[in-house]
DNA sequence: GAGATGATCTTA
DNA sequence: AAGATCATCTCC
């Protein structure tokens, strides 16, 4: 049985995960998202996209994340314990880090695991290339890029390919959304599963992570044309 | 297609 | 001074 097509009328019916989807290892978790829906809700009360209209959903599926451990991983912002910038991750899990980065991109994390039951805390997941679903259009206009009418995988993925780029996709800032709850149903950014099945999943060294280089806390969908950076062998 | 470089600014 | 990035340039 095909599953029904995921327009905007599909997508609005769709409910957060739990809580405790992220109440788990970093590790676990980044693998749980490949495959599930990242699906903004902007309007009138939104952060503006322009021309784009008063009410429309943004939607992509994840096809790439990291890991980071928090206080045990030398690779991640909370390893040096809590500051201004980082405090979401030390709250509890299924909230929203947004961060600045290299003076012209934010970066979209879901906190997870805070608490000391396994050993670390302050853990999360960076979300690093998503599969475009819903509001090419308008994700094209966030992104300031023209695509032809039907593009082809290779054009779309230039949309949302890379954490700076996914958040500009879907409008996603440090001020609009740091911190907000992903597991509220009110809220405009939540993370869905639509029942697709299970990816099959790679594993590898995280990207530009100079600090703990060794170990393979990236996950990708084997085969999508959507993961960031060059091709996979 | 692949590798190098500059932009730009927050954080420690 | 470095960084959980990206667009653009040059040269294969």
């Amino acid at each position: 049985m095909p599953r029904p097509p995921l327009n905007s009328r599909a997508l609005a019916k769709l409910s957060p995960l739990p809580r405790s989807f992220y109440s788990r290892d970093p590790r676990l978790v980044a693998r749980g998202l490949l495959g599930k829906l990242l699906i903004r809700h902007v309007g009138p009360h939104s952060p503006s996209v322009g021309e784009c209209g008063n009410r429309l959903i943004l939607a992509g599926r994840i096809v790439e994340t990291e890991a980071y451990l928090g206080a045990i991983d030398p690779g991640a912002h909370a390893y040096r314990g809590q500051t201004a910038r980082n405090a979401v991750l030390f709250g509890p899990p299924g909230h929203a880090y947004v961060y600045f980065i290299y003076g012209n991109h934010y970066c979209t994390n879901v906190s997870c695991q805070p608490t000391e039951n396994v050993g670390y805390v302050a853990g999360c997941v960076l979300l690093r290339a998503l599969e475009p679903v819903c509001g090419i259009d308008e994700m094209s206009t966030l992104r300031g890029l023209t695509l032809p009418p039907n593009p082809k995988p290779s054009q779309l993925r230039q949309l949302t390919s890379g954490p700076g780029r996914l958040s500009q996709a879907l409008a996603i800032t440090r001020q609009h959304d740091n911190a907000k709850d992903f597991c509220s149903p009110a809220s405009d950014l939540i993370i869905a599963d639509d029942g697709s099945p299970a990816p099959s999943i790679l594993a590898t060294t995280r990207i530009n992570v100079t600090r703990a280089p060794l170990d393979e806390w990236r996950f990708v969908i084997i085969g999508s044309p959507y993961v960031s950076g060059k091709k996979l062998s």
